[in-house]
DNA sequence: TTTT
DNA sequence: TTTT
């Protein structure tokens, strides 16, 4: 009834723009978002949070994000389910984001140059293609 | 650098109370939190998420939770990662817990008899047992 | 750039609901918060917070909150200011709500008898009547 | 029974720091938080939010928070109110903040040379002189 | 009274 | 001015 994500975090990579069969934009990307001090010492941790967005937020953040990026994302817990090519059921959480905002120094070209993302194919399949599930939501069943 | 969750949503069982091989409290529990309505109608969804709470928060929680009861959890995403039987790394997604609130009518007793979860046993070993890993955490690096 | 606020709270009376001259539905509230518990023992004690939703959620908002009702709030902080009747800039802090959640037991009627809130004159001025100032906003300019 | 806040913005001026007369550190400032584009056009508008920390937090960002610096902040909207010089009871709403992110680049001196705020002179009298009311809160007694 |  |  209610689900509401905030994080600031650093993006791990570029992020991946794709699209679904029916044309909809859709844009994953991993924070890393640091845990508090852990005053024991020890090393630095983190915890490594995939997000996706959609439509125009999706590229908008094609365009702007890149790797190392400070970020801090608004949106909800997803947890999605598919079954994978044993036959096995996986579970998938990621927070789908609603607003997003670029906190890091804007380093320049949201032309995106010479950066994979910003070549989208808009290969008809799945938009998360390494869990090798076509996905084929109709417009009007999208998480977002 | 910031990573704060809020749900709301219902225990989809009894939470489940164990404790480290250091003796602490550890409880866990999934929420059941409703998807905003799907205009288009279809089927009512909801989002399964995993809560962990520690120490004496995992006591209240134990004591006063139960399955189908309406609750308020505050708390961080935290993805942790082990290997499994077959030597393949596992990531879990789980909410940690720093704050609860129950919301639900107090149907009465925390005493909770008649519940396996006041049974523990402190059985020395992984406090998710699901998953088959033995954890043994020092307590200067437990989660919370 | 990122304002949230959610809280949880009581309603310390009915909502009132109003129209801009626009005739664009407004209602207001105000939930009490409890505190955390003063382990000094001490008295309990509670934020008294104003909160505001806009068209359609004001509907509902006015048609199923009623004082005292538990309720979930989420919006952003809004600090508006006006000048008052002896010339003085006020200031007032309140949640625009975008989201609201009933987590009472439905105490009945939504129809809302005998309630002053059920019967909105759509009498053209001031939405926020207690501070005198008519505010005539058009309908691009609202605040949600 | 649940009140959270997160906020992103700019402080809007150098950050103030005092102590009660039990020499507890208190430091104030406000953030400048941008509303959501206006798509009709219009000026830029910023919610001026102030934030209060306390203790040891409240040492660490009379450090190293300066005017202008991007600030994320964790924390509750608090309602407190006193009696005014014409005995007019008047209500001050803040955020109390019990976690801070330093997000803007960190401009240099921690050491803070060359603003008021490094020169706290412990003067035991209300940490908000603004409105002319000292307090003498016991410690237990502190909203944090 | 306000920040970029 | 306040809710349970």
């Amino acid at each position: 009834m209610l689900n509401r994500v905030i994080l600031i975090g650093r993006l791990t990579a570029d992020p991946t723009l794709k699209y679904t069969p029916s044309g909809v934009a859709v844009t994953q990307f991993t924070l890393a978002v640091d845990r508090p001090f852990n005053s024991q010492g020890g090393e630095r941790e983190a915890d490594f949070i995939p997000v996706v967005t959609w439509r125009q937020l999706a590229e908008t953040c094609a365009n702007y994000l890149r790797k190392g990026r400070l970020t801090a994302v608004e949106g909800r817990i997803q947890v999605r389910n598919y079954e994978n090519n044993e036959g096995k059921r996986v579970y998938v959480t990621e927070v789908v984001a609603d607003n997003v905002r670029f906190l890091g120094p804007n380093n320049g070209n949201p032309s995106g140059q010479g950066n994979d993302a910003f070549k989208p194919d808009k290969k008809y399949g799945d938009p998360f293609a390494d869990d090798g599930k076509p996905i084929d939501i109709p417009d009007e069943d999208l998480p977002f």
